[in-house]
DNA sequence: CGATCTGTCTACCATATGGTAAGTGACCGG
DNA sequence: CCGGTCACTTACCATATGGTAGACAGATCG
């Protein structure tokens, strides 16, 4: 965004890696538990370094919940161009957030961190990606009225499922607790589950 | 746990009504954002007070945690002597989860938020549970040998129960993105949808 | 070269936080 | 009636926090 700004030998602005640094310290602390000071410390700059690129805490938390929704929207809208019709197109989707999920798991974390840090950051981001659930429910409803799914309120399906992703993505505590090391290796079981799970929930045709 | 403490006009000692009000605002504002002040002022008694009786923060939280965990466990076992067999037993631990939520919404939100806060906290919830998800892991497993469920990895299988139910009790922001306004109304119908499903993904025989 | 702008820094501050030390009043057994 | 314990208080404190003010170095430009 900034367009004056000094590159790093990686070629990163230092608006850039703070935003790196503050969305992995969000998702990972919680934005309540993540002072300006450890992020600078982390970063080898200074606190009021941070605050020259925004001027306060949360303005950093608004650019980095801007930034997260622009990045997933983009990565699903991609998925959703290349993916298919039906059941596939469903498939295609939970693939490529546990891709998304792979890659980049401080997108999810923050996500999830979403809901705790109420209004006006969720909102900020739900209204970013207001448009993929309107797409995602119409959809729903197509291939429920063409007989191809089990008939549900797709909203409230939509919410199952994202409740059901996110938590086997992000819930890793819980996961140790369950016996799943947060490896890469169960997150494909993980995966995998899941769809299988959404299969024999959705797909009446199971041929 | 304390004897001789003062009662209350409503006769709940001080230190219930301590671990009362810290169990919501850990559950709702999370445990860093929620200051030992602020639980004071709400309580109209001083700071030193709680830490008179809990003598720091984390012992605190270890208390609510505990009593938490003991409470959640009781509402569990108790659904499941009374539950019968096969997917009535799913279906009854479901809806006292519900039941749950809707009497006790904060006991949910700590569960949820324990992922956060890592270490040690999650250890004593988790150490606590233990034995409920391994009575459940066997129970699924009886159910898929006998044939009247769907064969899944039965850990992955609760794991991913969990997370559906306890996202859709929890994550009111995303829930109001999606439509939901959080209303008894709108989880007897959250309940409702997440029977559904878990049947439909589950039951072999759907007569 | 001098003025200006940009990015980062040092110095500082008000406030809030978890926690310590020491008191105070009520109750209670001897 | 008196010493002690119990529940809770006032008085402090060290530290950390988000944020302000202003200096300083390097680039840019007239």
């Amino acid at each position: 965004m900034p367009e004056g700004a000094r590159t790093d030998a990686d070629g990163a602005s230092t608006s850039e890696r703070i935003l790196d640094a503050a969305l992995v310290s969000f998702a990972t602390r919680g934005y309540e538990a993540s002072s300006l000071d450890a992020l600078a410390l982390g970063l080898d700059i200074r606190k009021q370094t941070i605050l020259y690129w925004f001027p306060s805490k949360e303005v950093l938390l608004e650019a980095v919940v801007d930034r997260s929704a622009i990045e997933l929207s983009a990565a699903l809208e991609a998925s959703l161009t290349t993916a298919g019709t039906g059941w596939a197109r469903v498939e295609a989707v939970v693939r490529s957030v546990f891709r998304l999920a792979a890659r980049r798991p401080e997108l999810l974390g923050l996500v999830r961190e979403m809901g705790r840090l109420g209004t006006p950051a969720a909102t900020r981001f739900v209204t970013a990606v207001e448009p993929l659930v309107q797409r995602a429910t119409e959809f729903l409803e197509a291939e429920m009225d063409s007989g191809h799914m089990r008939r549900h309120d797709p909203r409230l399906l939509l919410l199952a499922i994202y409740s059901t992703v996110i938590g086997m993505l992000t819930e890793v505590e819980v996961l140790r607790a369950f016996g799943e090391e947060p490896t890469a290796r169960s997150l494909v079981r993980r995966r995998n589950e899941i769809l299988e799970l959404l299969r024999s929930a959705l797909v009446t045709d199971q041929a």
